[in-house]
RNA sequence: GCGGUUGUAGUCUAGCUCGGCAGGACAUCAGCUUCCCAAGCUGAGUACCCGGGUUCAAAUCCCGGCAACCGCACCA
């Protein structure tokens, strides 16, 4: 079919070319079809799942390999404590009203800010308190001046029961954060209790979406890639800066925001941190990172932007956050990862709820000396004199500052604590030299946080391109979901079976690989550009005599002409992005 | 969740107003033929979102559900 055709109707954008390319070539589809779909969900199939893995090892090449960064992976479900502790609990549940009259539904705490309640406030309020507050102020449905009903929350987490207990709450966790803070001791004990150093984990999330409506931008289960980098705030320094000083980040701050305006204000990561419009260095590093990161999936420097959050958008738990945001054909600018300086706030909860210490003990480079007067009851003298009391006016003695214990002994000779008059001799008061070796402490945290499943999205979206009416999977060489096809160019005479042979031996060389002998070859060629099939071999009668091979570029259709001894080693320098592709073999002219 | 629009093979779609054998294009598979950019011929398989109702007869009309798109609301 020809794509202009398709593409006659106003309708027709890339958000639906591409979905309409990936239910038919396989790369995502809605799930559960068969039962009629369940909005939020979605299967990726064979192609898609490559590209996914793909992209998910890009990004560990980038935020894992190269920082040593770890990473952990722990369950989807955790106990209702957790994210009691961490708030989630609390700042998912929104209080919402619905009219009685038109099932228009509001958000409670929102209504109530309109007749001047602080959102601090409104947020606090139970649900019975909204509901009489709501009610005194004569709160009516804005749009048909209705009555409403009383109101309820709504739960953006999964709730569930953990065993067949009812008392025990599960949530399915909205984000891959909080497995990390749970874990930080023993992660801390692995990383031999050394700062910086940072997690991520990647996997699936859950949101129980009121109205998920954006394909894959917006789904009720998502894959999530949380970077839990935890530092000591006191030396924020990152070390790798120098590496991404002069990249730039194009953000949008909030004092332009403010004034309705658009425009993104460029500034070098080193100007960003002098500005102070970046707090944390980490941050910026890891902003910098996941630009170049955007870039190695196709999405132009251009098409990107970093949006700061302005006070009242930003999480529970954010202290400063940025969004870094691509711009799409459909939507316009949509969020692809969230940057936020989380400082010790999580840690600091779930110590809180926990009572787990997850200090962290930081020795001074030089011992701080300092001497201190302590007083010391003097038991044998004490125990006879108060017998079943004795204990209590050790511990009233123990309260009592040292220095005016001290102090009376010299003036009185005794000291008065509550109703007992303690003599000197009962007391041993000395100064004490101690040394101060160093201190504990909550780490700060940075976190980069990546929505897979955006970032695949994104990545089909800039690979899509039309050339000579077909559609063309443009990605880049390092996430193609296959990296060579393999064809002979008729099936007989035995090209099949060296085409076998051949395609044997790259999948040997571990490339990703697929043959294909059905159809004329051009078809074939159309084919594998629709999927993204980065290079194209095709055997014919002359390997037969000479052992070389025709390799075809999906881009630029180019070929070029190349003995089979050689094709392991170019490929993989080719795939590496070390040779680009007249460099694979002789050119032939077309 | 509300309002609007919609749901037909793998994909896109005609038919629905006015009930009467569900049609096309592309894709897929097989055979012949051709062989370096979706050639041709022959053939095949595959569909009316689900459930109920009205009717001799329902893709079509009615009711309920599910799903998608657009708008509203929501989106830490």
């Amino acid at each position: 079919m020809s794509s202009e055709a398709k593409c006659s109707k106003p309708a027709c954008d890339k958000f639906v070319a591409i979905n309409e390319l990936a239910k038919r070539r396989g790369f995502f589809w809605p799930s559960f079809e068969i039962y009629g779909g369940s909005g939020g969900f979605v299967t990726y199939g064979p192609l898609g799942t490559r590209l996914k893995q793909n992209i998910e090892a890009k990004l560990r090449e980038l935020f894992v390999k190269k920082i040593g960064i770890y990473e952990m992976e722990s369950s989807v479900i955790a106990p209702g404590k957790v994210f009691e502790a961490s708030g989630h609990v609390d700042h998912f549940k929104e209080p919402m009203v619905e009219c009685q009259n038109c099932h228009g539904r509001f958000r409670a705490d929102h209504l109530l800010e309109e007749k001047g309640i602080s959102a601090a406030e409104a947020e606090k309020m139970s649900l019975e308190k909204t509901g009489q507050e709501l009610e005194r102020h004569g709160v009516v449905c804005p749009d048909c001046g209705g009555k409403f009903n009383p109101p309820t929350r709504y739960l953006t987490m999964f709730e569930t029961t953990i065993g067949p207990y009812q008392g025990s709450v599960g949530y399915g966790r909205p984000e891959a954060a909080q497995n990390i803070f749970v874990e930080f001791n023993r992660l801390y004990t692995t990383a031999r209790e050394r700062l910086p150093f940072g997690c991520l984990q990647i996997g699936h999330a859950l949101r129980n979406e009121i109205s998920p409506r954006q394909g894959l931008i917006r789904l009720r289960e998502f894959t999530i890639a949380d970077l839990e980098f935890f530092f000591d705030p006191e030396e924020p320094t990152c070390d790798k800066l120098k590496e991404v000083e002069d990249e730039v980040l194009p953000i949008l701050l909030c004092e332009t925001r403010l004034k309705e305006c658009q425009d993104t204000t460029e500034l070098t990561v080193r100007e960003a941190l002098d500005r102070k419009v970046i707090l944390s260095e980490w941050q910026a590093y890891f902003m910098a990172m996941a630009k170049r990161l955007l870039i190695e999936l196709g999405v132009p420097a251009s098409k990107q932007r970093f949006l700061e959050k302005l006070t009242w958008e930003k999480a529970h738990y954010s202290s400063q956050s940025f969004d870094q945001e691509v711009l799409v054909d459909r939507w316009g600018w949509v969020e692809v990862s969230g940057h936020a300086y989380r400082t010790d706030y999580d840690l600091a909860c779930h110590m809180k709820a926990s009572g787990v210490d997850m200090t962290v003990y930081k020795e001074y480079p030089n011992p701080i000396e300092s001497e201190e007067l302590t007083v010391k009851p003097n038991m044998a003298k004490l125990g006879p004199v108060y017998k079943g009391e004795a204990a209590k006016v050790a511990a009233l003695l123990a309260k009592a500052p040292a220095q005016e214990v001290a102090d009376a002994m010299q003036k009185q000779g005794s000291y008065i604590v509550d109703k007992y008059e303690i003599k000197a001799d009962q007391v041993d008061i000395r100064t004490q030299k101690t040394l101060v070796r160093g201190k504990r402490f909550v780490p700060h945290v940075v976190e980069p946080s990546f929505g897979s499943d955006r970032l695949f999205y994104v990545a089909l979206e800039y690979a899509y391109g039309i050339k000579d009416d077909r559609v063309v999977m443009s990605f880049p060489r390092s996430i193609a979901p296959i990296q060579v096809g393999v064809y002979p160019l008729m099936s007989k005479d035995g090209l099949d079976v060296k085409a076998k042979e051949v395609q044997s031996m790259l999948a040997c060389e571990g490339f990703m690989t697929e043959f294909d002998e059905t159809g004329s070859i051009g078809r074939r060629y159309a084919r594998a550009d629709e999927a993204g099939v980065q290079l194209g071999i095709t055997i014919d009668y002359d390997t037969l005599k000479d052992s070389t091979v025709t390799i075809r570029d999906r881009d630029s259709w180019q070929q070029v002409r190349t003995p089979i001894k050689d094709l392991p080693k170019l490929l993989h320098q080719f795939f590496e992005g070390k040779l680009n592709f007249p460099q694979l073999g002789i050119i032939i002219e077309t």
